[in-house]
Order: C-alpha cells, then structure tokens, then sequence
DNA sequence: GTGAAAGCGCTAACAC
DNA sequence: GTGTTAGCGCTTTCAC
C-alpha cells in the first residue's frame, strides 16, 4: 500500500504499551471501546461481557444488568473482526446476480423481513451477471468469514456451491436444486410459472404465444429462466401446439439484442401474436420494441413478463405477469439461513406457487 | 447462539493444539490454508509472506517468486478477519439509500470500475429510505472494519457523518457538503440541473411548469432533491415567473402518493402543462398518473424527470431527463476513497456538469 | 456462577 | 533482506 493512515493510530498503540495506569481517554486503537473496558466498567470478567453479548448460559441475572449498563454507558460495540477469529461475525452476505432486475427489491425486503430482530446484519455483493465475478463475491464473502451466504440468480454449478457449503450455510434463490442435501433452497414454481402463462395467453384468445428467453453460454437446467421455458414448451403441447410451432428465441441481457430479437421474430414468417418475456425486465424492453414497430398492445400483440415487479403497475406499462411473491421467497430464505446456521444439517428447499396478475397488455378479449 | 456448527472445527483445533509434526492435512481451522503454511511451504518467514501480501518493501525477487509460486500452490486467501485486527480489511462498504431507484445501478458500475486492478472489494448496504436504518448500515460497517465507506443518496447530517469519518475514510454521493473537510463527495450541479429543467421547458413552449419533489421528515439542504428545488426555483425566476406562480408538490416515496399529487396539481386551479419529477422514478411514477387521466404526453402535459436512467430510453416512457453521468460520478467516489486510504488528508469535492438528454416527453414544439 | 488465560491468523516493529 | 515475536479484541475451555 502506498501509504498508511495511521500516524495517530500508532502513537495511541505506543501509549497503550506503556500500560499506564489511569484508563486512556476514550478506548484503545481508532478509539473504539473494548470488551475488556466494559468488563473494568462493570467490575466483572472479560469473560463474563462475552457470554452477555453472546447471550451464552452461565450469567446470573445480577451480573447481566452491571454488564448490560455498562454497555450501554459506553456506547460498546462488538469489534466484527475480533469475533471472527474465533466465534462468529453475524453477517450474512447476500450475492445479487445484477441490480437492474426489479423483481429483486422484493426478495430484499423479505431477507431484511425474516433478519429483523436477529443480531445477523446483510451485505450485498453484486455480480453484474458474470458468473467469475460471482464466483470472486463469493470468495470475498468466504474470505470475510460470513456465517451465511444467500445467493440470489446466480449461474454458479451445484458443484461450486456445494463447495463453498462446506465454509458457509447456503441459501439459493432462483435456482432449483431440490436434491442438493448441502444447502437449501426457496424459490416459485418456475416451471409451472411458465405453463400458467400459455394456459392464460390460449384463454385470452391468442393463437401464437412465443417466448423471448436469456441467451447465456453458462445457464445449467437449474436456472430459473431454463426452467420457465420448460414449463412454456409443456404448456404449448398441453394447448396441442406441434413441437415445430414452439418458438423460443433466446437474447442476451441487453435492451438492442432484445429489441432486435422481437423485431426478427415480428418481422419473420408467421409472426406471434402474443410474446412472453421470461423475466419482467424483459418485458418491459419486449413493451419497448413492440411500440417502437407501431403495434397496438394488447390488440395486435399480447405481452407477458415474470415476477410482477412494480413498474408491471404503471399505465404505460400495464404488464400482465406472473407473481412469484418475491417478498415470501426472501423471508423464508433468510428463515431457511438463520435455522442451518443454528445447526439444521439437513437440507429444505422451499417452494411457492406462482399466480397470474391479469393487466391490460395481455386483454385481447376485452378489447 | 442455540447450536454450534463447530464440531468438526473443535477437533481440528484440538490436534493442532498438540503440536504433532506432520503438517495438517490440508490447513487448520475450516479447512482454510494459513499464512504459517505458505511460509512452510515456500520455506520463508511468514513476515515474508505478508510482505509480499501487502507489495510492501524489503522482499527480494527470488523470495517473492517462491512465496507467490506456494500461495497458487496451496490455493490460499488470507483471513480477512485476522488482517483486520491490525491493518485493513480491503473492503469498502457502500450504503445504497435504496434499491429501487433506477440511478444507482449506473454508479454502481462506476464504482466497480474504480475499483476494479485494487484489492478492494465493495460489498453493499441497503437503507430502504429510512435514517436509523442507514445509521444501522454505518455502524455495521464500521464494526467489521470496512477501510473505507461510499454513501450514495444517504440522509445523515454532516455532523452524522463527520462523526464517522474519523472511524473510516468517507465518500458521499447525492449529498452537497462542499465545505466538509474530513470527507469527499462527489455529485452532479443538482441545482443546475434544476435550472435545466425550466429552460428546457420554457424552450420548448411550456408556460407552467410544475415541480413534485420528496417528501421526507429528515431533509437538509445538502440533499439532492433540495438542491434541485433551488434550481428549479432559481429557474423560474429567472424566466420571469412570479413567486408565486412557482409551484413545488411534495410526495412520499410511494406510487400512491404521486399519483394523488399529480391528480391534485391537475384538477385544480390552473394546473401546470409540464411535470417535472425530481429523479426518474418518480417521474416514471407521473408518467403513470398521468397517462390514467387519459392526458396526452407531450401534447396535453410535458413530464422530465432527473438522472436518465435506462428505462427513460423505453418507447412507453421516451422521457426527457437530466443527465448527471452516474458511471462517472461512481468512479470519481472510487478514486476519492482510494486517495483518502492511502493517505489523503484534504478534502476533495468532485462535481459534473448535468446536461439535458431529450426525448419525445417533452416534444410540444414539434407535436 | 465466575474469571484467568490460551489462542484465532494476521501485521509491523525490531533485531539480526 | 530476512526472521522473530508481540499483540489486535474477542471466544472458549477449564479451574475454582
């Protein structure tokens, strides 16, 4: 490193070291305040402050109280760092695959929802959808000794979590593993997500329902978007669709690819009349292409996404799309954490069953 | 704690504990590979090792290729928790306001590039706009000894966030305190950009706009959304307009809320022609509001909205903003915070032009 | 029920 | 240039 700051910090450790006898001002380095200056405080052990904070067994109320006071007077805060090297650091690190999904703020609030009133505190680590930046969040998380790590629509391997299960409780949201045993799972249906919007797009009256899905060298069967087009292809035969009429056109994550992929696809022989995106964001930019062409939405073409996000609700975008109860997913995944964390060996993986939520993009009967 | 996971790890320390010869199987505690071990294997002083960890003087070439060539052999990281007791932790915590807002991603990015060749990892905070949470967030940072914190969008004082930039360095975005001393910023002209948005408007033949601005109990005048009032006021007098004939509505950041508030500047007496939105999100949230009254835009009603965030871009919105260059204003906040750790005692206060980036929301003259 | 003391894996001062 | 070693602030035996 190219410089220190801790001109000031080295001359307080120099003080320390001289042990004087009257207690320095405010705390040892940086000035925090240290178990040992509460346990002087209340006239108790070191030991003693540490089973209170860890509210471990073997503290008699009396003591507790002295401790608890102290505390309080000092303005004592657990040094994170320290109680890593041998305990616990009560943070759970939560891997999101990208931050421009907007179905994910609802995940967030139920991981914030099912953490409220637990000592564990969540950080964000952000992987911009590429998979070895996932893999370096991860590691980073691992590094920082995190008791959890929840990761939500990551592309990593079974294989590569499972390792990383054996440093960290695991949670997966947004992908299926329902026979991994080394960590758990919450997720929707995805797979009946996807038949759910051919049986409301038929019932609607459209005849051409196509998909536009994520295009990505990685994605394993696992992954959510895989597993909506699963759930669209066994719809489409159910609505007694030949498998040559089955049309999934995959894009990559970026708004020209999607909007040149709607063009192909409408511009194409035998065009669709309905399109579903296979997420909301996608949607959205499907919306966006769709009105770029001139084309009336819902007469001329239905649009469908996936998560009901909020911006599904605005006039402009009026987005029917399948609710996934984001906000559920997010409680039980932070539940599913705290419980492997406390000792739960053996794996859950939690499932939610997704619902249709009408809106006008898809209202050609009413139309 | 209700149950431990460290069955396993007690019986490892245990044998360590007995000092037997032959080295561990395959590192110590959790299985991870220690500096002690790289020492061994390379056949040098771990001191060695965390020099060369660290690029710090006094290792010779050779030494450092045999330290380097054991680190890739064993796979090892170091403990972040155990740097942390006495140095740093190579984080930086960033506190994002919220995650809804269109914005950030943008200076997410920013950061990440600003980043990106260093050791430092950013791991992220959510304050769902709310004070005492972000308070939460700041202090959980500060306990795990984050070197360095990024505040985007945060509504702390400045004495608040003083307080905190003696524990760790700071750098604030969407937060005006050109007089700090003991942090960096960095930010656009909101107040400019405010003024923009009037002269773009009276440009393109809007003779009443309108401001819906943020409702919150805890604003100062350093926040954003003050700032572009000011400019929004300044604006408007400028262009002639009487006091009070400027007129700003205040809404809670709830989609509710925006809507009841658009309604009310519109059914009332002498309603506005132009909306202007304090950042996207709410003016997206207009947009909506208004495209429900079944007003057209921009023949009935000009909306702009603030940030020129991705979905601006989409045909359903095509709505005119302001852009303030988050990508770069989040690299600027990486490059300050590096500067800061390595020793910078000065304040730097980092500032970007805002420019308009038009679109069809505001195309009166030509419609 | 309580406290003394041994580390956890690093960093950095200091001796060589 | 290199190695030895004393802690950083906690947690956790293990005596008492």
């Amino acid at each position: 490193m190219p410089g220190k700051r801790d001109g000031k910090t080295g001359l307080c450790r120099r003080q320390e070291s001289v042990q004087t006898m009257d207690r320095p001002a405010s705390g040892g380095r940086n000035g925090r305040v240290t178990i040992r200056e509460v346990a002087e405080d209340a006239g108790v052990s070191v030991a003693a402050v540490s089973k209170v904070l860890r509210d471990a067994y073997g503290v008699s109320d009396v003591m507790e109280a002295k401790v608890r006071a102290s505390i309080a007077k000092l303005d004592y805060r657990p040094h994170t760092a320290a109680r890593a090297m041998r305990g616990q650091t009560y943070t759970i690190g939560v891997l999101l695959a990208d931050v421009k999904n907007p179905f994910f703020p609802q995940v967030i609030d139920g991981i914030d929802d099912g953490l409220a009133g637990t000592q564990y505190v969540p950080f964000f680590g952000i992987g911009h959808g590429s998979t070895s930046m996932e893999k370096a969040i991860v590691h980073a998380m691992v590094d920082r000794q995190m008791d959890g790590l929840i990761m939500i629509g990551q592309r990593m391997t079974d294989a590569e979590v499972e390792a990383t299960a054996r440093q960290a409780a695991i949670t997966v949201i947004g992908h299926h593993a329902p026979q991994a045993t080394l960590f758990d799972s919450a997720n929707n249906d995805d797979e009946r997500g996807g038949t759910l919007v051919v049986e409301h797009l038929i019932a609607q009256g459209y005849k051409r329902p196509a998909m536009i899905t994520l295009r990505r060298a990685d994605l394993g069967q696992a992954d959510v978007s895989q597993r909506r087009e699963a759930g669209f292809v066994s719809g489409m035969r159910a609505a007694g669709f030949d498998d040559s009429a089955i049309r999934i056109a995959a894009a990559a994550d970026d708004i020209d690819d999607v909007t040149a992929t709607v063009r192909m696809l409408l511009e194409g022989p035998n065009p669709p009349d309905a399109i579903f995106g296979w997420a909301d964001y996608y949607a959205l930019e499907v919306l966006s292409a769709v009105r770029a062409l001139g084309l009336r939405v819902p007469e001329d073409i239905g649009v469908i996404g996936y998560d009901n996000s909020p911006p599904c609700a605005y006039t402009q975008n009026d987005l029917t799309s399948i609710d996934q109860s984001g906000r559920e997913i997010g409680r039980n995944a932070a539940r599913l954490m705290l419980e492997r964390i406390a000792g739960r060996k053996t794996a859950e993986h939690f499932v939610v069953q997704p619902r249709v939520a009408v809106r006008n993009s898809t209202a050609l009967r009413n139309s």
